[in-house]
DNA sequence: CAAATAAGTCAACATGACTGACATAACCGC
DNA sequence: GCGGTTATGTCAGTCATGTTGACTTATTTG
């Protein structure tokens, strides 16, 4: 099939035809740096896990789960406003969402000043799923703050928060609510 | 369609059937640890795009993206171990990785010991790629580690580390080679 | 030599994302 | 009130990435 080459040797022996081909020379990116960008796919792989493990016994996905999340956390949030926050398309929006309505988790209601509008809010079985999740979650964050000392959580969210694109920041300053973050 | 109930007025009206219906009374997950999971969906949101965009432009995504990366950090990585890193199948790696040895980033060389083995490594132009995406993930974490300030980063790292599962945190520290977790 | 291991492969499928076009309904300004 | 804009929903098709389970091949190891 794909070429094999044969058995190298050493320092990744014939390979060294450049400067490039070793990537411990030459520019290499900070280390400490690739340290936590490495972190930051471990930490995400995780923390989702074992939200994802609790949606797949009731047949729903990750995607039903942050509708489910934000809804939670903003009832009567418009489609438009959950279209922004995910930045997906109004299709994969849509799918997820009617089924969370079908199975009874997320109803409709028309807004009382624009009657265009679809004010998301959950029922007390989208309710009670969502806190399960949260709960799993915080947990772990929890944990996770706990074990990187009193001064982390502040950090921490800083952190995170300069890691949002720039011009997403209001918006996620906003929806988070959190006293830090308020205006 | 879907059935769409009437206006409601005021605190979501006529909705608060039971106790629980209410998201912000009773058993309130605590709100700063509840902002610190959102800001990680978001943080990971953009952490991702930027690399997604580049990637789009040469026809790759976010898996190939993945196995580059290691790949690079880890010249000689065996199949199986990337297996374990990445947690997927090896359907789904055989796909991504057919593609990169196809299109000439990764080649793949016999275990100098054991021939079974195919030991992975980058192509110049592989690295190149890996180098390029790598820049775009490090210029944003220490943009974000400086605007959190100097004893962000000792902790983000202890706080990013801990929300690993217990299990991987072994596994997870000798891949990311950094001096705070080596042994 | 037999069993275990590393890797590759086939076939089928699920999820969640995308695009682009089009259909309603309702609001808002003139 | 008409026309443009907005909010939402929908149709139809595609793509990327993940899954399962079974099977093959080459190789190492007991």
């Amino acid at each position: 099939m794909t070429d094999i080459t044969a058995p190298t040797l050493g320092p990744r022996g014939a390979a060294k035809s450049e400067a490039a081909a070793d990537p411990h020379s030459g520019m290499r990116p900070d280390a400490h740096l690739v340290s936590v960008v490495e972190l930051l796919f471990f930490a995400y792989r995780d923390f989702t896990g074992e939200a994802d493990a609790v949606l797949e016994e009731i047949g729903l996905g990750r995607a039903h789960h942050r509708v489910l999340h934000f809804v939670f956390r903003n009832p009567g949030l418009r489609v438009a406003d959950l279209l922004g926050i995910l930045k997906i398309t109004k299709q994969s929006l849509a799918r997820v969402l009617k089924q969370l309505v079908d199975n009874g988790y997320v109803t409709q209601s028309m807004g009382e000043r624009d009657r265009r509008e679809r004010r998301l809010t959950l029922t007390d079985k989208g309710t009670a799923l969502a806190r399960r999740l949260i709960a799993l979650q915080t947990a772990r964050v929890a944990q996770a703050l706990s074990s990187a000392g009193a001064k982390a959580e502040g950090l921490t969210r800083d952190f995170l928060f300069a890691m949002v694109g720039v011009d997403d920041r209001a918006g996620v300053a906003a929806l988070i609510r959190d006293p830090e973050f308020a205006a």
